[in-house]
DNA sequence: AACCCGTCCAACCGCGAGACC
DNA sequence: CGGTCTCGCGGTTGGACGGGT
């Protein structure tokens, strides 16, 4: 390990990129993609190292990132995404499409945390000031890695009242599996966790990472204006992600019944090897599900309202008990996500199609939905694919949740 | 006009992790 | 198995900018 290579070249140049530099950049990518980019700035004709090169890229030349300020719902988003993961930014970014890592965290660093402040509230852990200020001497310095914001919230909730933090979370553990008192602590716990990521990749209509295209939003609120909530709600999960050790059936049934309100549901498999492509990126109310590997599953139809979406076979939906009340739950969602940016939205659609999806989309979602769903790691955007990577977004949390809720 | 100061944000730096040899 | 390379992340820095004096 060590420095990066590049570090010790010189004649390399730092500080602000110049439009020339811009655009040498631009077009290289655009035609043959970044590769390896150590290669590229030398393929470019730059005297940069790859590394600055790499962030320009992903910070401000990339194809896709919007520009603009943030809108309140944008913030709002980062405040509770920031109760949940801490300082991952590319983790918070990636739910906020044509937003960067480096954006957020100025945004944050610079305008939330005042903001939060201002109300009364510790930006690190999400409390009222009052509650933390007597710790405040024992928070760890900024740069200590090993505590302060960044893994703050995994082995407890940001606080003692979770719905503090996230008013419309219902707890809906208890209800879903028989379990032992002690199991039911953890695993209500847990559920927050896991219903926290469901609601939070179904939070925004634009749910989209903003560093990939292997992920796509799936979301139809654009397409679709009278669409009833359960076509608003994209659902994210990595197709190379698992949830080890965890059950898979508990888990799915939870993501999915967290993620889908009772109107919309139909069976689906508890295996979702389901993986957007260009022609069903765009489905209205096709949500793009991986949970597992199991063996014997299918997809089947939906003939929910509007447009269907799908959901894991339940035994135990928290929808048949009546306990767990999706209006409630999405009500706040679902104001947002009708606030939410049209432009952007298009602008995903054009550039990943190069067309508005049409109503023929429904039936390329039906077809889907009856099994036909294509297996494809990388679907073909025109090339852009082979240069946009996906994130480790999923894997990695849900492997953090699961390590942490081992351990409690 | 000149200076100071605070804010914002683009870019850099250092590190961990994984791939590869 | 250890060393090297590359990528990506989060923390930090420094310059541009705007407002106040």
């Amino acid at each position: 390990m060590g420095r990066h290579s590049c570090c010790y070249k010189q004649k390399l140049r730092k500080g602000l990129w110049s439009p020339e530099e811009d655009e040498k950049l631009l077009k290289h990518i655009t035609k043959y993609g970044h590769g390896c980019w150590s290669s590229v700035p030398k393929l470019a004709g730059l005297q940069r190292c790859g590394k600055s090169c790499r962030l320009r890229w992903i910070n401000y030349l990339r194809p896709d990132l919007k520009r603009g300020s943030f809108s309140q719902q944008e913030e709002d988003l980062i405040i509770e995404l920031h109760a949940v993961l801490g300082n991952r930014w590319s983790q918070i970014a990636a739910q906020l499409p044509g937003r960067t890592d480096n954006e957020i965290k100025n945004l944050w660093n610079s305008c939330i945390k005042k903001k939060l402040k201002q109300r009364g509230i510790d930006p690190n852990t999400h409390k009222p000031l009052s509650e933390t200020q007597g710790r405040e001497d024992k928070v760890p310095a900024s740069g200590d890695k090993t505590a302060g914001s960044s893994e703050p919230k995994l082995l407890a909730p940001p606080s003692g009242n979770l719905n503090s933090v996230v008013p419309e979370f219902a707890p809906p553990a208890m209800s879903m599996v028989d379990r032992s008192n002690s199991e039911n602590l953890v695993a209500s716990t847990k559920d927050f966790f896991l219903y926290r990521f469901a609601a939070s990749h179904e939070s925004s209509s634009s749910c989209q990472p903003a560093n990939s295209m292997d992920y796509l939003p799936l979301r139809n609120s654009t397409y679709s204006p009278s669409s009833s909530m359960d076509q608003n709600l994209p659902l994210w999960f990595n197709q190379n992600s698992r949830l080890p050790d965890m059950n898979p059936e508990l888990t799915c049934n939870m993501m999915m019944t967290a993620a889908l309100p009772s109107g919309s549901r139909s069976t689906a498999s508890a295996s979702m090897g389901l993986k957007p492509t260009a022609d069903n990126s765009s489905l209205p109310g096709f949500r793009y599900l991986e949970a597992g590997n199991s063996s014997n599953n299918s997809a089947s139809s939906g003939n929910s309202t509007g447009g269907g979406g799908i959901e894991l076979q339940s035994n135990n939906s928290i929808y048949e008990s009546g306990i767990f009340q999706w209006s409630d739950l999405v009500s706040n969602r679902q104001a947002e996500i009708q606030l939410g940016g049209e432009p952007e939205d298009l602008k995903w659609s054009e550039y990943l199609n190069g067309t508005i999806p049409s109503s023929t989309d429904l039936q390329n979602q039906t077809q889907l939905l009856n099994g036909a769903v294509k297996e494809e790691n990388q679907f073909p955007v025109d090339g852009l694919s082979s240069w946009l990577q996906p994130p480790e977004v999923f894997g990695k949390d849900f492997q953090r949740i699961s390590t942490a809720f081992k351990q409690i």
